[in-house]
DNA sequence: ATTATATTTGAGCAATCGTTCAAGTGAGGT
DNA sequence: ACCTCACTTGAACGATTGCTCAAATATAAT
């Protein structure tokens, strides 16, 4: 009827289709993993895990590292927190964060290299 | 005036500040960084890097093995053809694209291994 | 008790995203 | 020349995102 229907005519090369499909991860498998993907794709994000990378820092010293308000970092950190990627503790009033998961440090230093010799 | 304000009052470690503040990527290295894994977090698009790290495959049979429309996946490839994650030959009408970025295949990779293990 | 400080939360809003639809391009086949 | 096929493109759409603002919570100090 349109341009935009499913290619039916023809798969062209059935062999290698069938051996994709079953060597693609399981739906779930690849939500999980666009869910922490998506979580380092946003500069604030990004930015705030590679500073508890290096220090643990209380939400106002991680402020004082963007320019965005303390509520939004708040936001941010709670995202992080509920994907383990990011840790807390709380002392008095304050709350210290840190980096959960060393693999996404992996990922992230990986990434950097990769676009510093780009 | 209000809670949402600069915590203006102090910076609780001013040492820890400054050092991370050094450490960090700069702007453009920390947009050009989650840009890539914005890229990389949208299950569809996760998807495709996936298929073309195994296969170098034409849009027809790179859409047999998703659920959405040919036009979508064109939309995702010029995206990522942007980035450079992917590259394509033409052949006559069709167009075969697979990976042009082993640096890509490598997060991916360690992704996956870090779902499956958690 | 009252006040101040550090952080969290919910609502609201503009901007961006991912999709579909419909039209366009360009190479082959008849 | 015409049509078909594989793919690309632009417009439009609802959905999601990331932020700010304002209010809430919770701990500590007076």
């Amino acid at each position: 009827m349109s341009g935009s229907d499913v290619c039916s005519t023809n798969i062209v090369d059935q062999q290698k289709v069938d051996f994709v499909a079953g060597a693609l991860p399981t739906e779930a498998e690849n939500m999980a993993m666009a869910e922490l993907f998506k979580a380092l794709g946003d500069p604030t994000r990004l930015r705030i895990v590679q500073a508890l990378a290096l220090e643990e820092l209380c939400v106002c010293d991680l402020t004082a590292l963007m320019d965005i308000s303390i509520s939004a970092i708040s936001h941010q950190l709670r995202l992080l927190r509920n994907l383990k990627v990011v840790k807390f503790r709380k002392s008095g009033k304050m709350a210290y964060y840190s980096l959960d998961d060393d693999h996404v440090l992996e990922l992230v230093t990986l990434t950097r290299e990769h676009i510093a010799e780009q």
